[in-house]
DNA sequence: TAGGAACTAAACACTT
DNA sequence: CAAGTGTTTAGTTCCT
């Protein structure tokens, strides 16, 4: 169990509580208590989950740079002008096949998901990712560029044969084009093959355990018969449309733009066809590179500095012409080229969408935190925060199809992502680490149903932790329920029901809930014949600071208070906690207090409106002391109201004296305190009481 | 580095 | 008595 524990904290990662070794282990072996010790297991285990997350951040990698190639593509191709019939002639295919094509490397949704929310973009990050992009996209340029060119020389050639007009016009031309094809095609592969190696130099693209020296295997050559085929059809389709249509500048302009803003999609288009149609041939890739190299013998994208540079190949050729021979016998069109070919096909695909989803993904974040920072309140941690909050969102808008959220096996790295989602960390993603994401308690930012919602199936599917603190979670439950009151065994259903993450562990988490019921001052305990709910005071919860240690306890049935609470169940916890040392006229004032404050117990608190408003106006006069008052205190007492700023330390009364009384000690204890309200005493300066009493 | 916050574990008390 | 509930404290980790 201690491994799975540690497993666990380790994919979990960061995310959670990476913190005690200890208490992780808990998470994992749902509630083995005994099961503590465990000190030595985490080295292995985090070794083994490291590795797990290095594999999951290189995919990560993978799917940021896929996307940018994509969404650049995508974005050439509508901005194409016509773009040429072959667009026109083959798009269903392209989709299908892409997709089939992935499936080896594929993420799985929720793998996805994860990356998405572990996304921790802290400055490094973006920093990073714009980097790459801006490269993708001079690479982009250049591939725009080679294809200007290949069309102007193309048309260079057409013209020059026409001129010739010795032969036919059409197959010349086609011909022609063909072999200008070719280069293209090559030429293009090169670049790609590049791309992917310059990817695998910045660390995006790893090669992965299940695919073997798969960034090695470049596309040139990796045209399959099919593929050429179709684009030999194509082209002779599209050479004669545009012979229709006339004047060859025009064309040419045309086809420039054409072939330049849609070329790299093309490629996979054509390609993708063949996923389907495991090639057979009829054209000879042979062929294809002998022609091109006629017109640049030197230009080779798998020969050079006298080696052959197919993907794990590196024979040496003393010339170009042996090389070509090695190319022809070594590296022929056989299923091993073939299959080689299908997976850099894959890589690039998956290359492609990963960059356009993480495109997407960081502009709604630039712009998240854009609009973000330029909100007064919003301090640049919480801006991190809602960004991170805002990420997840976007990464489960961006892929909604990746929420089918099965969930990963447990030893999957998930988590680390998990934690992501909401704590961009300053933190680079390499060392995710333990990310705590604890993301609205902090910084006043209650979590919205939406936040939730957002990734409500994701979080109900994927045995993730939710990166918001346990606070927010059980605020979050309550405000759900349609009288915004739960019992606790309610509360706990909430979380199992919403989170798969909170379906194992549950002595951990239960006990988690316990106790932030227990200290956050947010939330009330309310009693009825029926037993007890709890609800929340969001005005309480959004002021910031729920704990209050050493605060008297709240449960306390005194006589006096109990009267009081009869008539006013909803007498909250605020209330229970002091009322120790409070008279009748403490608890009215409190319930005063709870009435502005708690909408919810308006009803309840009014009970006697006299004393309600006598309440009211004690509590105004207090409320102006205690402004000034806290307003000093800072950060101590922001969430405080003025009842329990005045009472905050009773603390450990009750441990204090043991003597005294035991049972419900707490109660007698506090009682004894001061029946007198005697609340502009300020007790924090008078630590312990009890005894002076 | 200190302090605060969040979390976990545990102990204890009370109720059902 | 056991289980559930509620409170409190101590310790750990992370973050500022």
């Amino acid at each position: 169990m201690m491994q799975e524990s540690g497993t666990e904290t380790k994919s979990n990662g960061s995310a959670i509580q990476n913190g005690s070794g200890g208490s992780n282990h808990l998470l994992e072996c749902g509630g083995l208590r005994e099961g503590r010790s465990n000190g030595e297991t985490p080295a292995v285990d985090i070794g083994a989950a490291d590795l797990a997350h290095a594999q999951q951040q290189q995919q990560q990698a993978l799917q940021v740079a896929r996307q940018l190639l994509l969404q650049q593509q995508q974005q050439q191709q509508v901005s194409g002008l016509k773009s040429p019939k072959r667009n026109d002639k083959q798009p269903a295919l392209q989709v299908p096949v892409s997709v089939a094509m992935m499936t080896p490397q594929v993420i799985t949704p929720q793998q996805m998901q994860q990356i998405l929310q572990q996304q921790v973009l802290s400055p490094q990050q973006l920093q990073v990712l714009l980097q790459q992009q801006q490269a993708l996209m001079l690479q982009q340029q250049q591939l725009q560029e080679f294809y200007k060119k290949q069309q102007e020389q193309l048309q260079l050639q057409l013209l020059q044969q026409q001129h010739a007009g010795k032969q036919p016009k059409e197959q010349q031309q086609v011909a022609t084009q063909q072999l200008a094809f070719q280069q293209q095609l090559l030429q293009m592969q090169q670049l790609q093959q590049q791309h992917l190696l310059s990817l695998q130099r910045q660390g995006l693209l790893t090669i992965q355990p299940g695919q073997p020296a798969l960034p090695l295997q470049p596309l040139a050559q990796g045209m399959i018969p099919t593929e050429l085929q179709q684009l030999w059809k194509e082209v002779t389709s599209a050479h004669t449309a545009e012979e229709t249509t006339g004047n060859n500048h025009s064309s040419l302009d045309l086809t420039t733009t054409c072939v330049s803003s849609s070329a790299p999609s093309k490629t996979s288009l054509i390609m993708n066809p063949h996923a389907s149609t495991n090639g057979q041939l009829s054209v000879h890739t042979p062929k294809r590179e002998s022609l091109s190299h006629e017109e640049h013998p030197h230009s080779h994208p798998l020969y050079g500095h006298g080696v052959c540079k197919w993907p794990g190949c590196e024979a040496v050729c003393e010339d170009f012409q042996s090389f070509l021979k090695h190319l022809n016998s070594e590296h022929a069109l056989d299923d091993r080229s073939t299959a080689q070919c299908r997976v850099q096909m894959q890589v690039v695909q998956q290359l492609e969408l990963q960059l356009a989803k993480d495109k997407e993904r960081l502009q709604a974040m630039m712009t998240h935190l854009h609009v973000k920072s330029t909100e007064p309140k919003a301090a640049p941690q919480p801006l991190n925060l809602v960004s991170s909050v805002t990420l997840s969102k976007s990464a489960s808008e961006a892929s909604p199809q990746s929420l089918p959220h099965t969930p990963t096996t447990p030893t999957a790295p998930l988590t680390p992502v998990t934690q992501g989602p909401s704590v961009i960390t300053t933190t680079s993603m390499h060392t995710v680490g333990p990310i705590r994401r604890r993301y609205s308690d902090k910084y006043n930012v209650p979590i919205s149903s939406a936040d939730i919602a957002q990734n409500q199936e994701f979080y109900k599917n994927a045995e993730v932790r939710p990166p918001f603190t346990y606070a927010s979670l059980i605020r979050q439950a309550i405000l759900e329920s349609p009288e915004k009151q739960l019992t606790l065994n309610e509360i706990y259903n909430w979380f199992t029901r919403m989170f798969a993450y909170f379906r194992r562990n549950a002595a951990t988490w239960k006990g988690a809930i316990r106790t932030n019921l227990s200290l956050h001052k947010c939330f009330i305990r309310v009693e009825d014949e029926f037993g007890s709910f709890w609800t929340v005071d969001d005005e309480e919860f959004k002021r910031g600071r729920h704990i209050q240690r050493g605060r008297p306890r709240k449960y306390c049935p005194d006589e006096n208070f109990d009267e009081l609470v009869a008539h006013n169940p909803s007498l909250i916890k605020n209330m229970q906690s002091s009322h120790a040392y409070c008279t009748p006229l403490n608890a009215a004032l409190q319930a005063s207090m709870a009435e502005n404050s708690i909408p919810l117990y308006t009803t309840a608190s009014m009970g006697n409106p006299t004393l309600g408003n006598l309440a009211s106006a004690i509590r105004e006069e207090l409320n102006g002391a205690m402004e000034h008052t806290n307003s000093n205190e800072s950060d101590s007492s922001p969430g405080r109201s003025p009842m329990q700023a005045v009472h905050p330390v009773h603390v450990k009364e009750e441990p204090l004296d043991p003597e005294e009384g035991e049972g419900p000690l707490s109660l007698v204890t506090t009682a004894n305190h001061s029946p007198d309200f005697d609340h502009d005493r300020d007790y924090e300066d008078e630590p312990v009481n009890e005894d002076m009493e």
